[in-house]
Parts: structure tokens; C-alpha cells; sequence
DNA sequence: ACAAAATGTTAGGCTTACCTTACAATTATT
DNA sequence: AATAATTGTAAGGTAAGCCTAACATTTTGT
């Protein structure tokens, strides 16, 4: 089975869903549209092509559902962005919100290797708070000078 | 004057100009092409839209140049994707390819903010490589057990 | 100089991902 | 139960960014 890579657009829509159920019964387009910001034209198309894709499982005017391997994928992206949103916010000292505005983009475009990376240079820091805070006073100065 | 902020796609068109004039005298259109695999037809339609937002001086079969807005901004996107390089391939020890391709799509995303803490946190670590080896010691245990 | 090759442009098409408008179906309110 | 409000869908349109094929222009080779 070769792994199917869908687009930035088509991960955004499966990650909401994830999202919204893990706070709520169900997921109506209506939620999935005010979360993404599109229309709710825009996420019955999405819906479709992620149905025909066997990542929800999604029939007019009826109850949606992600599938198993649309859970799966739906971790995955909301793995990486966690991960990336960490190195942000926690090693570099980003604003939670920009933090996690940055991580939405490129949680769809680093590849795998890099991002195995970057989680290890995170534990990595964390196990090292002393050097992590002579980072914080270096950037301090960095910026006043 | 609001600073325009290209897509990405128009943002490759002009990387592309400036990085073929460092080593040649003209840019031609099948030049570009090559560069970005795109067929010579899409090279003149973005070449249009740039001269048109006044990025790069284009008339029809004439020599194409980049004009100062249009250097400005090559040198901001090739500075960004050189930090951006720079931190996976010295810091994360990424391959030189996967961290090229990496930040050739990050370059185009990531905000002002992040990456120059970024690029303070690349500086600070070469700082200290005794704690950078023991970084790349961390790495290599980790992907042993 | 002139034919051949390379390059540049135009026209027309395709795909993705949006949108709005109008209508269908469901849910809520009285 | 009937109506109002909300939600979901379908149809048709737009814009970006790519393509191929055909034609125009320029450059190269003899």
C-alpha cells in the first residue's frame, strides 16, 4: 500500500474534523467551515473527495466520520504540528499564537527525516535548561544591541 | 508603501532570476525553466505578473533584469533560505539535498519573527559545540535503541 | 545568407481550491 | 404540526498555476 500524501488544503480539513471531535458529539460542515475559514460549499466538496479517498466516511445529509486510516493521518498531521509548534514556542521563545500560525503551514511541507530532527534537538534542549537559558539571555542581548 | 508579499510560486520565479545572474550575464526564459521544471510557457506568463507588480524589467524577446524591488526581494528569499538551510544541515545534520528542498518551501512561509530566533539559535549553538556534539551524541543513541 | 535549431509567445485547457447564490433538508420554535 | 432558522448541497464562476501545441522570433552553423 503506498501512502497517499494529500494537499495542504485536504490536511487542513481532515486535522479540523480530528479537532472537533475531540470536544464534540459530532462534526457538522457548519463547524468544519468556521474553523478553516471557508464556506460550507467549500468543505462539501472537501468531503467528497476525502470520501472518495476512504479517509471519512461522508454520505449526503448524513452523521460524518473519519475513517481509521483517516485517524490515523489526522494524528499524524496533528503530531507534527505539535511538534513544531513546541520547538517554537518552547526553544524559541515564539508568541504561542505566532507559534502555532507558523507550525499550521509547515506541518503540511517538512519531511519526515527533518522533523525526526527537530523533536530530538527538542528533547535534547529541554534536558538542558541551563544552556537553554544562556540562549534566552544571548537572544536578549542579541536584540538590544 | 505596503510591502507586497508575493506567492510562493512568483517568490521561486525570482530566486531563480537573481541565483542564474550570479554566474551568468543574461537570463533567458528557458534558463528560468530549467531552474524551476516548468515548461518555457509558464515562465513568460509569471515573467508578466512580476513585471507588472514591478519586480523585473520585461518586454517581449528583450533581456530580462531584475529591478531594485525585484533584487531586494530575490536577496530577502535567498537570505531566508539560507538560514533556514543552514539550521537543518548544521544544527539538525540533515543531508545537504533534504535541507535544501526542505527550506525551499519553508523559506516561503515562515514569518519574520521566528526565523530570526532562528537564526539567533543556529548562531548561539555554533557558539558552543561542545554542547552541539553532545547533541549529535544524543542523536545517534536515540536512533540506535 | 540562409536553413536549422533553439528560444519565446500565444491560445486554449486542466486542476485545485476557493467563492456566491439558490435551493433542499433538517432542526428548532411556537 | 407548521413555520422559521439553520445547515447542507448543487450549480456556476473566479483565480492561480501549471500544461501542450502551434506559431513567431532569434540565434547558430555551414
Amino acid at each position: 500500500m503506498e501512502k497517499i500524501k494529500l494537499s495542504s488544503s485536504l490536511e487542513d480539513y481532515l486535522e479540523a474534523i480530528y479537532n472537533i471531535l475531540l470536544h464534540s458529539e459530532k462534526v457538522r460542515a457548519v463547524d468544519i467551515s468556521r474553523e478553516l475559514n471557508v464556506s460550507r460549499a467549500s468543505v462539501t466538496e472537501a468531503l467528497k473527495k476525502l470520501d472518495e479517498l476512504d479517509f471519512v466516511n461522508y454520505g449526503r445529509y448524513e452523521t460524518l466520520s473519519l475513517t481509521e486510516s483517516g485517524k490515523k493521518y489526522a494524528v499524524e498531521v496533528l503530531s507534527k504540528h505539535n511538534h513544531i509548534q513546541d520547538f517554537f514556542e518552547k526553544i524559541l521563545g515564539a508568541e504561542h499564537e505566532e507559534a502555532c500560525e507558523n507550525a499550521c503551514k509547515i506541518e503540511h511541507i517538512i519531511s519526515e527525516n527533518i522533523l525526526d530532527r527537530l523533536v530530538a534537538f527538542t528533547e535534547f534542549t529541554k534536558l538542558h535548561p541551563e544552556k537553554y537559558n544562556e540562549f534566552v539571555q544571548y537572544y536578549k542581548e542579541r536584540n538590544n544591541s
